[in-house]
DNA sequence: AGCACGCCGACT
DNA sequence: GTCGGCGTGCTC
């Protein structure tokens, strides 16, 4: 008789190693994989997910206690494994790639699934007892963290992880205090927030489809598909297409095959403003089958959208990465539009990537899985079969590309770029300038000593943004913010100079140079405005003529048919990035921006201005040559064993010095050694990363030939080293497998 | 992660 | 003596 459950709690702990067993009662129905129950452990009550039901524990029962209840609501079996396995292959815990896939709105909070809107915050003010104490310390005993703290509550009430940012005080210490009545804690139920505003290109008209039956090429694509399709047979392919190919088009067929197989479709997009485009196309064939999901859903509807995808009411679910843990019936296709697209890598923990998940989900379902881009990944293109699409559904040709080289100019635009764009103002025609930088100019110095302004937490230097007048100097990794500076507390000069050019800049001199053409800015800044980038891009397509200035979203997937000319005012910014996957991303970018360029029957153009006009991958961009730039860029990485031909595993630490930060690392490292003396893996460094928040760092890369030896090496050396060794308690881990 | 236990320095 | 910070160990 099945009577054990074996249950992940939902902590974050690394320490902790599960699972747990517990004794269903005989009235306790129902438990199975995916059941989420609240159960007792230690002294605590806890959130759990059963991953196993057994008949026997290695424990002697009457050790073990009984769940406390069951949540109505759990996890589909299929995606308790692949959180499970996510945990594995991303060096993370259990619980937080259990936390990936469990229904909406079961956060791993403690106790019971908020079913409400609201969520508990413990909130610490200062006691009257308190104040009296920091008025004259030495009367009352105070561990340094406990002062910190005290201190840090005379600005106000603050939560307990205000606190630890600021203060360095956990939990414990803060219990402690409240005991001594210096502080008072209360557990604030606050409202959730919700999205107010329907998100993405809302007000965008959607164009009719230029034509509904397919060209030779989108058939040939499709029916190359269509046997595993009805197979049910798992199979990888890489729709290669130029810009227009009409890519879209083939995975609605494809996704219309599944369906009459009575099989879901899961179709990813890069970013979740993409999403309601790409939604729209699959409404106007699937109807209601549709579900959206994506994070900025207020809860109600993301719940909605989970538990029709659940009882298999909607068969087809577009979002980005996230979705790819829907919980869809029968899965039978996986789309991932855009797949080079480097935001399929989630950057919290577990860094897991979105197409290798992907991956596996399809494997392990039976089901095909279709990428598609204009410029594969390097990785794809190795090992995925492929297809193209070599034409534009248009017959229109590609756009010429123009390199321009800038080592003689000083300007931000170069002459020819400007006397194009004076051209766009005459013809009244429309142009997207991109821009690699937010703000006004990156950095600034003082003229007579040479000062560089600084961000206090960060090791970057301060951004100087100017916006309707205010001006404000910016750190861009972190919250911090200060006024400009009238003189130099150096030197007392008042002679301050601004270096670069960034959107904000190129906005404002665009506007003088080309009055009375309209200036559209779009940027994360320009986003977090009212209405954000759906008004922006819709005020900008209805716009006769207009320029759009901003950062790489203008690069993605807006379709603006009266574009004639596409800038690319400093394609070296991503180049210079000390990164062997820089060139990907540089010839990645020039080539999305150059699509979004010559859809007018005036034909375009793309001026991409660089210092490196000999660089390889710039070169091939400027013939629209992706299959030859990647079978260089294979080459170069096989002789250099970087991905696909090796693994990368990257090892951060963090700390509140450098020298904690170092010594975590060095302890890491030799535990690493001890579980693979004889390895071939090869551990590089540790080097001594950018200070970030307030925090030093220390990283670690391990190359390797495989990937399942060294995440598990990595895997194993951790938690002896978090729990085992005393570095010093605020030092933090974090794991990279293959980053970005 | 939480939570309790127990060691040991600091102060009555 | 006692108070309280801080290190240590445990959770089915």
């Amino acid at each position: 008789v099945a009577s054990i459950a074996r249950v992940e709690p939902l902590t974050t702990a690394r320490a902790l190693r599960g699972p747990f067993d517990y004794r269903i009662p005989k009235g306790m129905e129902q438990v199975e994989v995916g059941t989420m129950l609240v159960v007792p452990f230690g002294r605590q009550r806890m959130l759990g997910v059963v991953v196993e039901v057994a008949s026997q524990s290695e424990l002697p029962l009457e050790r073990l206690v009984e769940p406390i209840a069951a949540l109505e609501q759990g996890v589909p079996a299929e995606l308790v494994s692949l959180g499970l396995w996510i945990a594995d292959d991303c060096c993370s815990t259990p619980a937080r790639g259990l936390a990936l896939v469990l229904p909406p709105g079961t956060g791993t909070a403690r106790g019971h699934a908020p079913a409400a809107r609201t969520r508990e915050l413990l909130v610490a003010s200062l006691a009257p007892a308190g104040s009296a104490a920091i008025a004259d310390g030495s009367e009352v005993r105070l561990g340094g963290r406990q002062r910190l703290a005290l201190e840090a509550l005379r600005n106000g009430p603050a939560t307990v992880a205000e606190l630890s940012a600021s203060a360095g005080a956990d939990h414990a210490a803060l219990r402690r205090l409240a005991a001594r009545g210096l502080i008072e804690l209360q557990s604030r139920s606050i409202r959730r927030e919700l999205a107010d505003v329907e998100l993405g290109s809302a007000g965008i008209a959607v164009r009719p489809l230029e034509r509904r039956t397919l060209t030779a090429d989108q058939k040939a694509a499709l029916d190359s598909l269509l046997p595993a399709l009805r197979a049910g047979r798992h199979e990888r392919l890489l729709l290669h297409g130029v810009t227009g190919s009409g890519k879209t088009e083939v995975y609605l067929r494809a996704a219309a095959a599944a369906l009459e197989q009575g099989r879901s479709t899961i179709v990813l997009v890069p970013e979740i403003a993409l999403t309601p485009q790409t939604a729209r196309r699959f409404r106007e064939w699937f109807g209601d089958r549709i579900a959206v999901l994506h994070s900025r859903l207020g809860l109600g509807e993301r719940y909605d959208e989970w538990q029709r995808l659940r009882r298999g009411d909607a068969r087809v679910v577009v979002g980005p990465r996230s979705a790819v843990f829907a919980p869809v019936r029968d899965l039978g296709l996986i789309v991932i539009d855009e797949e080079h697209d480097s935001a399929y890598k989630h950057e919290g923990d577990p860094r897991y990537d979105a197409r290798r998940v992907a991956e596996r989900r399809a494997e392990l379902a039976g089901a095909v899985l279709l990428c598609g881009s204009a410029t594969p990944r390097a990785e794809s293109w190795l090992r995925t079969r492929r297809i193209v699409l070599p034409e534009r559904v248009d017959g229109q040709r590609l756009p010429p590309v123009e390199l321009i080289d800038m080592r003689e100019t000083h300007h931000a635009l170069h002459r020819r770029t400007r006397e194009a764009l004076d051209e766009v103002r005459r013809e009244g025609a429309k142009a997207i300038v991109l821009v690699n930088r937010r703000g006004w100019s990156p950095f600034l110095d003082c003229r007579s000593c040479g000062r560089a302004w600084m961000c206090p937490q960060c090791d970057v230097s301060l951004t100087f943004h100017r916006e309707h007048g205010a001006q404000r100097l910016l750190c861009h990794h972190c919250a911090h913010s200060e006024p400009v500076p009238g003189v130099c507390p150096d030197c007392s000069s008042t002679s301050v100079a601004r270096h670069g050019a960034g959107t904000q800049r190129l906005e404002a001199e665009l506007q003088e140079a080309l009055a009375p053409m309209p200036v559209f800015r779009l940027d994360t800044d320009a986003a977090r405005r009212k209405g954000g980038i759906a008004e922006l891009l819709h005020r900008f397509e209805q716009s006769a003529t207009g320029i759009l200035v901003g950062t790489q979203m203008v690069a993605q997937g807006h379709d603006f048919p009266e574009v004639s000319l596409a800038v690319v005012q400093d394609a070296d910014s991503t180049l210079r990035f000390p990164d062997f996957r820089s060139e990907e991303r540089t010839f990645s970018l020039v080539s999305q921006l150059a699509g979004r360029s010559g859809r007018s029957e005036r034909g375009g153009r793309v001026l991409v201005q660089t210092l490196l006009p000999e660089s390889s991958c710039l070169q091939h961009a400027a013939r629209h040559d992706a299959g030859s730039f990647i079978e260089e860029e294979l080459r170069r990485r096989e002789v250099l064993a970087y991905p696909p031909f090796a693994e990368l595993v990257e090892v951060t630490t963090s700390a509140a010095t450098q020298a904690a930060a170092d010594e975590a690392m060095l302890a890491f490292k030799e535990a690493l050694d001890e579980k693979t003396p004889d390895s071939k893996a090869q551990v590089l460094g540790p080097a001594p990363l950018f200070r970030l928040k307030g925090r030093y760092r220390s990283r670690l890369l391990i190359k390797s030939r495989e990937r399942a030896p060294a995440v598990s090496a990595v895997r194993d050396a951790l938690p002896q080293v978090v729990a085992g060794r005393r570095t010093s308690t605020d030092v933090k881990f974090s794991v990279d497998v293959d980053p970005q």
